[in-house]
DNA sequence: CGGGACTCCTGCCAGC
DNA sequence: TGCTGGCAGGAGTCCC
């Protein structure tokens, strides 16, 4: 599901609700998504107060005020959702049959409301950890760089490549070197670098292949989290509402379409890679 | 060790 | 209309 600007998306929408909030108690309805709760998940959470919502790469998470951490992971198809005390709204595209988790909130402002996570194919998980030790915790202790910042750059690039013989697009869909990129984005960041998805990651090693390359990435991810995420198919934002940036992909999903470089003229393909789908213009990414 | 295949699960869509 | 097969954003595990 979601990749990086997604799960940001989803933080700052929870963010406002539940920062402050009180949790009064949690509905585990399930004993397990992809992997088992931990051990007296809803009794450990009940009565903490929320202090912070943080994201590091694709993983939410929520600290609270006894020190304990939960982190979760969307997988792909978790999503959460607000339900204010009161209102009507309801989002009918949801099959409550997979609200999986239902927490129970006191705002800071006294008003009640539910934090609800959905996951139909229960790939997302949800795991705790104390913010000691955090950095540590085996979900996020491999985790490679951010993509969001200045310490991705061309010259890192070209450093976690080194001789690497697989493709570009395997190696950028490695979580323990850049953190945070999903099928997507990476299609998308390179096209926008005019680099080949099939390319030895190796290869790369001109400077100027390697700062566009990672010039394209922070730029594509940047735009997504300022558009929303992209929220495919029934993916949404915790308010339900839809995310734009699915309207500016030039490459994922568009088989068969005239690629959309000025002056390119080539024609979007899409071939098989490690299982997953690959986009990209043959013409113009080298 | 690097790299690829396989797997978990449900929903959706195209094609018949 | 109803069924079936293929495919889907992730990532841990296993095997060569």
């Amino acid at each position: 599901m979601p990749e990086l600007p997604e799960v940001e998306t989803v933080r700052r929408g929870l963010q406002p609700v539940m920062e402050g909030a009180r949790i009064v108690t949690v509905e585990q309805r399930r004993p397990d998504l992809r992997f088992p709760f931990p051990e007296r998940f809803a009794r450990r959470l009940q009565n903490r107060r929320i202090e912070a919502l943080g994201r590091r790469a694709k993983y939410l998470i929520i600290h609270l005020d006894d020190g304990l951490c939960i982190i979760s992971h969307l997988g792909m198809s978790g999503s959460y959702r607000i339900e204010m005390d009161g209102a009507t709204h309801h989002d009918g595209s949801k099959n409550a049959l997979h609200d999986h988790l239902v927490i129970h909130i006191e705002r800071k402002d006294g008003g009640a409301a539910r934090i609800v996570y959905n996951d139909p194919r229960r790939f997302g998980f949800i795991v705790l950890a104390e913010a000691g030790q955090l950095d540590s915790h085996p979900s996020v202790s491999g985790l490679g760089v951010e993509p969001t910042g200045n310490a991705l750059s061309g010259a890192l690039l070209a450093h976690l490549f080194g001789t690497k013989k697989a493709p570009l697009k395997a190696v950028l869909l490695d979580q323990r070197l850049i953190a945070g990129l999903g099928n997507i984005y990476v299609c998308e960041a390179l096209w926008r670098a005019g680099l080949s998805p099939v390319r030895e990651a190796g290869t790369l090693t001109a400077p100027a292949e390697a700062d566009a390359l990672a010039f394209a990435i922070r730029d594509v991810i940047a735009e997504a989290i300022a558009a929303g995420g992209s929220s495919l198919r029934d993916h949404r934002q915790t308010d339900g509402t839809l995310g734009y940036f699915q309207h500016r992909f030039s490459v994922y999903d568009r088989e068969g379409t005239p690629c959309p470089r000025p002056g390119c003229g080539g024609t979007i393909a899409r071939i098989v890679q490690s299982g997953r789908s690959t986009f990209f213009c043959a013409r113009c990414q080298r």
